[in-house]
DNA sequence: GACAGATGCTGAACCGGATAAGCAACATGC
DNA sequence: GCATGTTGCTTATCCGGTTCAGCATCTGTC
């Protein structure tokens, strides 16, 4: 009840085991009624070519793997992950690879799992995420020698393959639509401020902010879970000049900052303007539904993991800018109140 | 600049290759100070396991499948999988074993990715969620002979090690909960019908309400999507005799439901209970926060994952079974109005 | 001092494929 | 008719580990 191998294609076709190889693979070297016989019977005894056999021969591993630094209870939050995750599988299973995953508690566990998935050669390549400012990583993983694409700015990711988009082209066209409305009291909600494209964001923030004559621009950082982000919003609409619109770095906060709002009777776009970075269907069934930053993630996904494998494949490849967020406004926006 | 070898220890230390198997795998056969020179050498020129030419000794892949049947779209959306997930990968790296990862479109694809797995010994076995009512999936598995655990009922994973937990339980301690706060009309916005724990948690509904007296227990089908989610409490709010609580079966709907009553003008929870099933921090950042049936996702799907791992080391394994969701109260449910 | 048994190591086979080299049988060119 | 090339296959080796049989060498026993 073993798995039938070559060997056992070559006996029952009568011929040798290198026949029965060259056959299998298309190449030259056997004659095409011969070619179709081996075929045959390795279909019908079903027949399934050992990947570790074919590895061993220094053959691809034909999987790309990814270490996720993130505690369990901020995973499931965040649809961001899974549809980017959902974006690269799509790709990779395409073209026949398949993706390891591994949930790590920090960076460096997950150098570690790198250096292993790579030293013992069950990946070709990885995807790099959450890029920090001055990330230790990125040095680590250029000495290792194996090709990465980083999900994130290309000034953060040394001579590693980047994707990324640009946080600055978002941040404007979401103040400028603000301040277009009338808003001077800006505020945002941000995520953790040692991530890179964090800091990118408050610096364009501050910036953008400056140049429209917007008077106030507050930033407080939280750690993306909607506790923190209520209680943000809370100290923020707490303040003497509170602000007249805040916008939040995540859409789970962006919920919780509006049921803030609405428990300090305070009428969401009356009073305030809301608007959410990551559109996931989230935005849409509150009431009013948030005006977000909207962007295709499954598909940068795909962009992603296609590089990656061209990387894998030896090709020249280019770094990649996705399309920037773009604004769609529903009803939490409106004009600050008189 | 290759990798390491075990020969190119053995030459520096002057041994051979059996030696040196023998010393890193901590066998008996070499003398205790052999070892520590082995030991020494493997590490300073690091020296890493090649996977593939262990595998091909008859080892174990050290890796688990799953494939996971589901849109893109609808992955985001449910912080369940995730948090499954995660738990299920906390339990495999702790024994250092990887997670292989698909998502794929339906359940024809889904198991030619197994047997594609299976066949090329990528992995040592699976798990298999979202059974559905007469499942082809089960016996497919079963005839591939690969260890396997079902996320599901014991009722419909034939001879596969079942992991579940009783949904019948979590039903009834919601139903008798509002059936003591005072209502007889309750709804139910379920998920897809043809899931079998949908299946069981419609029947359990049904009987519970019965049983206690509740009047009027209707249940529509969704597919679990916020939107979805809202059409449906729309149409039963705007019935003649409209429920006075609703139990939702997941949390992203239970908030689109919350918001279409709102819309409504109705009060939450003065006109209108709600309960939602699985408690993600969703359910906390709305106003008012969600009464939930808790569970322990990532827990849930470590003991799944345990469960895997010593069927693959061929210990008896008996099923298991979850404890059933818990309700937690919160400010969503109250008595019906007078 | 002869023999049994444990210890520590070597050499070789093996896992399941890929692949280079070798070699008949046959076709082609001049 | 002989060199030359092509086709279709076999044989042997390799990848990087594991494992088994074999063989000195040392230790202990009576």
């Amino acid at each position: 009840m073993k798995r039938p191998t070559i060997a056992d294609i070559a006996r029952q076709a009568g011929v040798s085991k290198g026949a029965v190889s060259y056959a299998l693979n298309g190449q030259p070297g056997v004659s095409a009624s011969t070619r179709a016989r081996i075929l045959a019977i390795a279909d019908e005894i079903g027949w399934r070519p050992n990947s570790a056999a074919r590895a061993l021969n220094g053959a691809r591993a034909n999987t790309v793997g990814l270490a996720l630094c993130r505690p369990a209870r901020f995973l499931g939050v965040e649809p961001f992950f899974m549809e980017l995750i959902s974006g690269i599988e799509g790709e990779l299973s395409a073209q026949s690879y398949a993706l390891m995953l591994q949930v790590v508690a920090d960076h460096d566990e997950e150098m570690a799992v790198y250096r292993r998935w790579w030293g013992e050669g069950r990946v070709d390549g990885a995807i790099l995420v959450d890029l920090h400012s001055d990330d230790s990583r990125v040095s680590e993983m250029e000495s290792m020698g194996m090709p990465v694409v980083v999900f994130g700015q290309p000034s953060g990711s040394g001579s590693l393959l980047p994707v990324w988009s640009d946080e600055g082209t978002a941040v404007r066209e979401t103040v400028e639509y603000l301040a277009a409305l009338g808003h001077r009291r800006i505020a945002r909600v941000a995520g953790l401020p040692r991530l890179l494209h964090t800091a990118l964001r408050d610096e364009a923030f501050t910036a953008v902010c400056a140049s429209l004559g917007v008077s106030e621009a507050v930033t407080v950082h939280t750690d993306y879970t909607g506790e923190q982000g209520a209680r943000a919003t809370r100290r923020l609409l707490s303040s003497p000049a509170r602000p007249t619109a805040v916008v939040y770095d995540n859409d789970i906060m962006a919920v919780a900052g509006l049921s803030v709002a609405q428990e300090m009777r305070l009428d969401v776009p009356g009073d305030l303007s809301i608007v959410a970075w990551d559109d996931s269907p989230l935005s849409q069934v509150v009431r009013p539904p948030l005006t977000a930053l909207t962007r295709d993630i499954p598909a940068y996904g795909a962009h992603g993991a296609r590089r990656l494998l061209s990387l894998i494949a030896g090709d020249h490849v280019t770094a990649y800018e996705d399309q920037a967020a773009r604004l769609t406004p529903r009803g939490s926006t409106a004009p600050p109140p008189a």
